[in-house]
DNA sequence: CTATGATTCAAACGAACGTATGAATTGTGG
DNA sequence: CCACAATTCATACGTTCGTTTGAATCATAG
């Protein structure tokens, strides 16, 4: 019997698919422009992938099954080497945070664009990609709590938790692109070349989030609840 | 001649929206959905306020405006009651986002519904929004930085406007509400009733960025560049 | 070479969208 | 109460959407 062995089409398709959902998100972006782009027939999607919808859980997978298998390596690696004794919070930040950042660097694996559109997917999505990504987070993210939690013992487990979701939200815009960006400033693309925009940003956002999650604890109002 | 006197088919356009721009965004929510949810004729939002693109515009502005206005009051006395001296970054970081977020206690103002629109749109929006919200924003968003560059002269103006993108990043993340929260955790819901859970939320908001904004200047790569 | 399954293709489908229209209804100043 | 402007209403228009279909083409195992 014939293989299957279209590599070609579906990964032509992933391509452009990540590159539209990236500039004009998920319902900005219809299969006439992703076929047409992709050089390939209207229906080879659905032939493909079924439907839309499997379209971008495919390009999500794609990279994030590397990626959340790379930050459990990193951080098995870090735990091991710490021997029984908490693995330093700016390591485990590091490790989340810092591999994400670091996959920008790597075109083979998805680069600048990728990160971009996961920024974005991450507040924006129609449900069904929130709920597709908060399960396929699912494991990771508990391993990476687990790890602060024994990192920060004084701190209360509840802090913790919202301030990885602080986290999570200054990383999602830093890398939501400099279309974001401009609200705040129109200057800021001139004065650095984008190929260090990059390599000023990882160490730029590290220090934030380290700083933020170590900051002094919230005093609640006078009351005491 | 008659006067237009409609304030109230159109303020329950505006509210009916808002909550459905928030729960399913700009994109998702349609006009029979608006128009059927606030019982008012399928034409009436074409009437009253032109286009579906205007529709959104004239949400966020009946909230904006007072917003934005509050801030730079804010802002203005802070730096009166400094008689010169730079104002203090904490006072100006709660000057900005902490009467973002004391918003959502009051219902007359939007309340939480119109903040976690505003955190949503922030990122996700179908590019004339993107536009029309920088532009709405560029005044104070000055204001803010250049009041930020006083306060902190040790710091590279650049870091200070990346530090603010971060920020916003974090709020956005913070107020877009539970729904992203759920990626990080599934029990923060029954920990605290949502009653308390905003009064908790702005102290421990604020401790994060504060803790960023202050946080020790990243060292850029050994290479110097 | 031929048969068979994998892939591509042009065309069409029904549904949903934002908007426009013109008639009916309502409220009000003169 | 009448005339006129403001508002509401039912209905339709033209587009675009994601998906389906059935035939055409391609690649390969026997």
């Amino acid at each position: 019997m014939a293989e299957a062995r279209n590599t070609d089409t579906r990964e032509r398709i992933l391509d452009v698919a990540e590159r539209l959902f990236m500039a004009h998100g998920y319902d900005g972006t219809s299969m006439r422009q992703i076929t047409g782009e992709a050089g390939v027939n209207l229906a080879a999607v659905n032939y493909h992938f079924g439907s839309k919808e499997s379209l971008i859980q495919e390009v999500f997978r794609r990279r994030l099954d590397w990626l959340n298998e790379e930050r459990m390596r990193v951080l098995d690696r870090l735990e091991a080497e710490a021997g029984g004794q908490p693995v330093k919070p700016s390591l485990i930040v590091d490790a989340f945070f810092g591999t994400l950042l670091r996959m920008a660097e790597d075109d083979a694996r998805g680069g600048m664009t990728f990160l971009r559109l996961l920024g974005r997917t991450l507040t924006e999505p129609s449900e069904f990609i929130r709920a597709f990504l908060a399960h396929e987070y699912k494991e990771v993210m508990d391993r990476f709590k687990e790890a602060l939690f024994r990192a920060l013992p004084d701190v209360p487990k509840a802090e913790i938790v919202w301030r990885f979701h602080f986290m999570l939200g200054a990383t999602s815009y830093a890398i939501a692109g400099t279309d974001a960006l401009r609200l705040v400033t129109d200057w800021q693309i001139e004065e650095e070349d984008s190929v260090d925009r990059l390599d000023r940003l990882v160490p730029r956002l590290m220090s934030f989030l380290i700083g933020g999650l170590r900051a002094p604890l919230p005093q609640f109002d006078q009351s005491g609840r």
